[in-house]
DNA sequence: TAATTCTGGTCAAGCGCTTGACCAGCCGTG
DNA sequence: CACGGCTGGTCAAGCGCTTGACCAGAATTA
């Protein structure tokens, strides 16, 4: 591989210039560029990172954290992953993989060898003890999630509230009245504390308050059966419901079944309206479900760029984003039925 | 940060001995080593990637490149590049993302950029112009997929012979004799040349002329709806078809969907079989479906163990592994029926 | 006892690049 | 015309680590 000192020897000048051109840290005449550039060129030359990165101590690497052996992540998690990789060379940056277990030690590790100038952190708790350790080593970082109190962090984040506004608005606005909430259990494959669910939970109740409605919250397992199941449940417990909104993709479809299991149509009878959903979820079920999808594309690019505003200007305002998820109306969704009267 | 320059002082010994034992590259007397460790211990130490790249030309850190924009990337290859990681962290790596569009001088940059050992190529083509490009600049590599002709590569793949032959042993076990595959389209959204449809159906066109059956493939679209056309189509086409082996994540269940909407109980009157499935969309369907199901996790594990080897070195025999996809049985595929007469 | 081989360690030259300090001309200005 | 200020460049000291060459002293051998 050509070198800088190939570049400079053959356009006559010394390795310096050529490190203004390659970064354009220094005006240089346009006839020494030129030839500097024309050099470049012929010999393939292309800058050595490492070099780069112990000479002036900033490697143009980012990595994004994400728990090792937890939670199986999904499309949504990697639609975030490849878009943030790609939004990161946009920029000049490389986006390296940090499977960090429960083990702060690793982090540490990973942190002192001085790979990286930032880090991006998926999969954040509502107490992570992952914030506090980067926090302290003084890496700057964004969360993909939040924490319980983020308000002094740069963050990029669903749009929870919104999200159950829009799906409440979506169903009021057809009538709905008794509307149920299906969420995620918190069990031993979840996260603690899981912040999507804390924050959906919390925001429908609001918003079910404010609207003089029923409030009406089941858990259930990730999985369609359970979902059945919980469809079952919300009937014995409110038989007058009308619709549920979903917060845990591999149930939807299962509250479906459950639904027409019990006698009652979907969307004739019932509506179910899936939330932050995955892409490909929606796409599988059959009916189509009603959704609000999951914005991983979108989420992954404000995240890298979110941190890379930080690394290059370090008194840049805080991000902190809401993406709201993309509606995509389909078959699960209708109008009330008629009072049964 | 503590150089090795500190910890050599505190201990008492030139950088050189330090080096040794960090490295393990030459004998150390033990009580100097044990000198060392305390020093290193004390002050934190962590030795710079960047620095230690730079003076030794291996950097420990791979790539994985995928393509950025062709494709959608799901779940299967998530639990790929999650599994790579973690692989990798194991024996002391780095996984760095590179999304690589059809433009080829990106990826000659980003090798260039000498910021890798070795690259994994995700998502190969039959025919895939990035693999000449990385011999060419003589950059370690390992596929994930394979080439038209991988026999002098190394490569991990899903075993597609495996896993039809496995799909037909299943379902000729429970009788069946008039078995159709569904296959995803090689439309605009796909890679040309999608290895796995061209050797899935390979596969299946040998096995049913090795047991004197009726070969009956049918292309579709990647949705449950186009699954739904499908399965009309193959009883429109054969009537008599009893199994449907579906290499079509999306549309297995619009398959299932469109067989009992013909008046087709499933599993009773027509299995359904779906391979190379992502984990997530068999927890999805309802019924759940029989699988056989993409074992991910097992491939990016195997990858970067067989890219590493290579690294360590170079003159070890070729990674050439077909992983077979993991059965997971459940209720979309039963006995044949009692032939109608 | 002298010659040889280990053992455990140091020396110092880089790896390829960045960057503050410095410098030779040239310009315009008073 | 002398001086200050540009402009466009060069110099050289690292960044933190690896590694081949070298070396002192102890152990082994003849």
């Amino acid at each position: 591989m050509a070198t800088m000192r190939d570049v400079a020897q053959r356009a006559g000048v010394s390795i310096s210039t050529v490190s203004f051109v390659v970064n354009d840290t220094k005006p240089v005449a346009p006839a020494t560029r030129a030839r500097i550039e024309a050099a470049m060129i012929e010999l393939g030359y292309r800058r050595n990172a490492f070099a780069r990165a112990l000479a002036s101590s900033r490697s143009s690497i980012v990595a994004i954290a994400f728990p090792a052996l937890e939670h199986r992540l999904g499309a949504t998690a990697m639609s975030i992953v490849t878009s943030a990789s790609v939004a990161a060379a946009e920029r000049g940056f490389n986006l390296v993989m940090w499977p960090v277990s429960n083990d702060a030690s690793q982090l540490e590790d990973y942190i002192g060898s001085g790979l990286v100038d930032g880090l991006l952190l998926m999969e954040v708790q509502q107490k992570d003890p992952r914030v506090a350790l980067v926090e302290e080593r003084g890496l700057p970082y964004l969360l993909i999630g939040r924490t319980e109190d983020s308000s002094q962090q740069d963050y990029v984040d669903m749009d929870f509230e919104r999200t159950v506004t829009d799906a409440m608005d979506h169903l009021t606005g057809l009538g709905h009245r008794e509307i149920a909430l299906v969420v995620g259990s918190l069990g031993d494959n979840t996260l603690p504390g899981y912040g999507p669910i804390v924050r959906t939970e919390a925001a429908y109740r609001r918003r079910v308050a404010s609207l003089g409605l029923r409030d009406h919250v089941v858990a259930c397992e990730q999985t369609p059966v359970a979902g059945r199941d919980a469809a079952r449940r919300i009937l014995d417990e409110v038989p007058s419901t009308t619709a549920v909104i979903v917060l845990n993709d591999d149930a939807a479809s299962g509250v479906v079944r459950g639904m027409e299991r019990a006698g009652r149509a979907v969307p004739d009878d019932v509506s179910v309206f899936s939330v932050a959903t995955s892409p490909d979820v929606v796409a599988l079920a059959d009916p189509t479900l009603s959704a609000l999808m999951a914005p991983g594309r979108e989420m992954g690019r404000r995240a890298v760029d979110g941190l890379l505003d930080r690394l290059e200007n370090p008194t840049v305002p805080r991000t902190q984003v809401l993406v709201p998820c993309e509606l995509a109306l389909a078959g699960s969704t209708g109008p009330a039925p008629a009072p049964n009267r």
